[in-house]
DNA sequence: AGATTGACTGCAT
DNA sequence: CATGCAGCCAATC
């Protein structure tokens, strides 16, 4: 599977340790994700926390911590992932506004635009 | 080795 | 404000 050079981790591996490093309570953007890591775009971090299923380490990446730059949640699996995505953020004490959105200027994780 | 897809994003219409 | 399209790059078939 990953025979590449030891030393270097996947892309995956990069992305996955950075969505660990999302405090409680709190929630970022696939893109602000994609350039913290570097060198990848949204579409790769959605791509990596896609095949979290796939992978073992998935079930210590607080995915649902992850959303999309509209402050709302992406719709995947078979269409119960995002609602069980949204019951998750309320859990950890993450408010949804009317428009089913987060406030960033609340529970935003490093979600400033340089 | 080539084509397809994907939990996104931003701009254009 | 809703919809559409192109760009992004890696993983999978």
């Amino acid at each position: 599977m990953d025979q590449e050079t030891p030393q270097e981790k996947p892309l995956y591996q990069r992305i996955y340790a950075m969505v660990r490093q999302i405090p409680y309570g709190k929630v970022t953007t696939y893109g602000s994700i994609a350039r913290l890591v570097g060198g990848c775009t949204a579409r790769m971090v959605g791509y990596a926390l896609a095949a979290l299923k796939n992978v073992h380490e998935g079930d210590e990446v607080p995915w649902q911590r992850v959303i999309n730059a509209q402050g709302k949640i992406s719709s995947f699996g078979d269409g119960f992932g995002s609602a069980i995505q949204r019951q998750l953020l309320e859990m950890e004490g993450v408010r949804f506004n009317s428009e089913g959105r987060v406030d960033f200027a609340e529970v935003g994780w490093l979600t400033e635009k340089s």
